[in-house]
DNA sequence: TTCGTCATGTAATGGGTTACATGATTAC
DNA sequence: GTAATCATGTAACCCATTACATGACGAA
């Protein structure tokens, strides 16, 4: 998960740690805010496997270059950009519509870089979160049901607001779905749109 | 988390483990589905520190006896009770209201049961629950007023559903803190309300 | 000159999951 | 008798967190 929302984030631009982390908190809406202790642990296994690589054309900079550390025992800023094996990895994942693929928290992702995405797949990923939000909602509906009157009123209020917020999912989701479906009625070339 | 959720379940009755995981994921709406693999080991070491026992009182039981799988090889039902420490440990979580009380999940499983809970604690609880999502919701406010126009439409899609969540539980919160109020208000003894 | 924030990293730990292995009970 | 579901458990792993350690840089 983190590893594919720094893909994405690093296909706008270099970054270096910290200005990810900030990303990931604020930019991208759904997406939480990762701790450091994930992050930068992170960046060295992708940068091992060739995911990303240090950015050193970074103009006129006063910013020592990544190997200096071994050196003088200094550390400076170090940018990261997409590598072409980077590149291709995102636009894998990107294009995985896969059960796993309708979860909150990887639903988010998605949705954050549908902008790389192409059409279709974005159709899929949307039909495919709304069908999971929906059995949720039948589940809870269901449970509601059968339990209804065991339940003291906080228990009983915690359903309702979770059943309110579903619902409103699935009709925010029909929406995106609606205006989808038009946009590709009006304009059916495929692949990412920006 | 899960150590909680079970002591609090074991309060309304003793259950054996299978039991207890289907009343996690459907009665306590909030609550998610553990896996068998996060319950046993945590039952075991509940029982291990004494929080709950096994339940040997079941009537005219056809349950093989716990210890039975000693000799056989086999295993029976482990019906669980609450010991007294447990009931002590649960009443001693149920009435934290330090600041971790207010995230997600732990807010989730505190709301499961109020019931158990003393009226001013109660209040304190979605006091301070209301406020972390307001902060949320300024958190998420400005940082959309800051990148608005850098957003694709998907972005800002997620940011304002987000947005639109946050600003009903706010709602949602202050209704229930109304109602807590207005019956603190009209009977002022403490301690949980069945 | 010291304080805040930017910046990078490691080690220990935590709290869960998946996959697997086993067996009892019930319904058909 | 066989399939589904009830029921208990273990081992290996995953993905993150916390706490810690270090240091650069700009502003008061």
């Amino acid at each position: 998960m983190l590893e594919f929302a720094i893909l994405g984030l690093l296909h706008e631009r270099p970054m270096h740690g910290y200005e990810l982390r900030k990303e990931l908190s604020t930019v991208c809406g759904g997406l939480r805010a990762f701790s450091y202790g994930s992050l930068y642990p992170a960046l060295r296994r992708m940068k091992d496997s060739g995911l990303i690589a240090v950015d050193d054309t970074v103009a006129a900079s006063k910013l020592l270059p990544a190997d200096a550390s071994a050196f003088t025992g200094k550390r400076g800023k170090v940018v990261y950009k997409l590598t072409a094996d980077g590149k291709e990895r995102f636009a894998e994942w990107v294009a995985e519509t896969g059960p796993d693929a309708y979860d909150d928290e990887r639903f988010g992702v998605h949705l954050a870089f549908f902008s790389h995405t192409a059409c279709d797949v974005r159709l899929r990923i949307l039909e495919g979160r709304r069908r999971k939000v929906e059995e949720q909602r039948e589940g809870l509906a269901t449970a509601l049901a059968r339990t209804r009157e065991r339940l003291d009123r906080y228990t009983l209020e915690l359903h309702q607001h979770g059943l309110d917020s579903v619902n409103r999912e699935v009709r925010w989701l029909s929406e995106l779905i609606d205006t989808e479906r038009a946009d590709q009625a009006r304009d059916p070339a495929p692949g990412p749109r920006p």
